[in-house]
DNA sequence: ATATGTTATTTGTTATAACAAGCAAGCCAG
DNA sequence: CTGGCTTGCTTGTTATAACAAATAACATAT
């Protein structure tokens, strides 16, 4: 038989004892940040469980786990839903992500450098190839993507979790950022100015320029926030 | 029969429909914050339900929450675990804290004023007649009300819900406080230079004290989390 | 026609049992 | 006595069914 040491690298790939309840979850969690499940649709229970063709026991689990995250929550009657988003908590998880994802910005500046900056250029380098396809779903998810890659170089794990679940929870309503496609800006793509910061190594510049961008981008999401300020 | 107009004011009272789920996950979590369980302490599934006197389904349901939300952790074999924290984890929650909870003082300084000033001070009373009585325990809980109360004045809901996850991670090494108990202070105590600037709607001077606040507490803790920095 | 009461259906909640994997104790062979 | 195997038990995972509450549909009376 085949040994060990007869072959270099690895052959073998790690079974992924896959869990339903866990697959479940991540298919749901993806496709809340991805903008693919709008503000207000009911997740029933047994009806999701029979399209994942598993049973209602993982399901429930699933759908408690994204609500713990509060991704969903439950109306009166128990039934997840994806919820919409005021005006007052859309801003105050902008002032959240301008203080941590600042402070990441920051830190992959020093820790990151030149790796990272080549890094977030690649992803970023996808978004006006998606404008120019007028596909507005590829370019916001890569927004999100150059957002949370930035984050990861913090190397800051704890900061990454709250950060990401923030974003889980805007998900929905960047849908409404395709309506007209992305804010604008003028000058240097906001972006380019933080990889260019990061690349220098340049903790602050990469902090202000990552705020600015946070700012733009709000400015956009803004007016479709649910009225009840 | 008697008809609504004939009485006056409400003999009626909402009836809350105690989900079992929400009562142990309720009671572990307090349990948590209290410093009630030690890093380590496994949470065994069947154990657990029969000691609450429910069935797996619903005792299972408190677990997944509270390892979704990092407050316990599933090992190998997918038991619940209460998690030890690492000196990095315990730096990185700190330095979180430092920005969300400072934020909170300062906002807590402009809206709470003198209102929430006297409520702190209240809760912060009870730590000096609690220390004297050598109950440690009420201490360090008085403190953890404090900054949560304080947190909750600001009236962030999503910056609160984000702090008090942080507290219920922090709550089982909280009771290596007890070992020699708490931090010392020099001069008046932070938590009053809190209350005042709070009263006085000094925002900064706020933020600045809780901060000093959190550092000194923080320095008490260093030592004891797990090595693997 | 509207309002009210009744019934049927939908939907979340909990209990229970079958299942699978890991771990430990014990047993047998060397 | 030790190594390896088997057996049984512990523990998490999933499926299923009984249950309870809310909603919707329908019928009836005013």
């Amino acid at each position: 038989m085949t040994e060990q040491g007869a072959t270099t690298g690895t052959w073998t790939r790690k079974i992924s004892r896959e869990n339903l309840s866990e697959t479940a979850y991540q298919s749901i969690r993806t496709a809340l940040m991805h903008a693919r499940l709008l503000p207000g649709t009911k997740l029933r229970l047994r009806q999701l469980a029979e399209e994942f063709g598993i049973s209602a026991t993982p399901m429930r689990e699933a759908l408690i786990r994204l609500v713990q995250e509060k991704a969903l929550h439950l109306d009166a009657r128990g039934t997840a839903v994806v919820p919409e988003l005021t005006l007052d908590e859309l801003h105050e998880i902008r002032g959240i992500r301008l203080m941590l994802e600042g402070d990441c910005a920051a830190r992959a500046a020093v820790r990151a450098g030149v790796r990272g900056a080549t890094e977030l250029k690649e992803i970023h380098d996808g978004i006006p190839a998606a404008l120019a396809a007028d596909n507005f779903a590829e370019a916001v998810n890569l927004n999100t993507a150059f957002h949370l890659s930035l984050c990861r170089l913090a190397e800051l794990p704890i900061t990454y979790d709250i950060i990401e679940g923030l974003w889980v929870r805007c998900g929905p309503i960047l849908s409404h950022l395709y309506d007209d496609g992305l804010p604008p800006h003028d000058g240097e793509h906001p972006h380019l100015s933080i990889i260019q910061a990061i690349r220098h190594g340049d903790a602050e510049r990469a902090r202000a320029h990552l705020q600015a961008d946070i700012l733009r981008m709000g400015a956009g999401l803004d007016r479709f926030a649910t009225r009840p300020s």
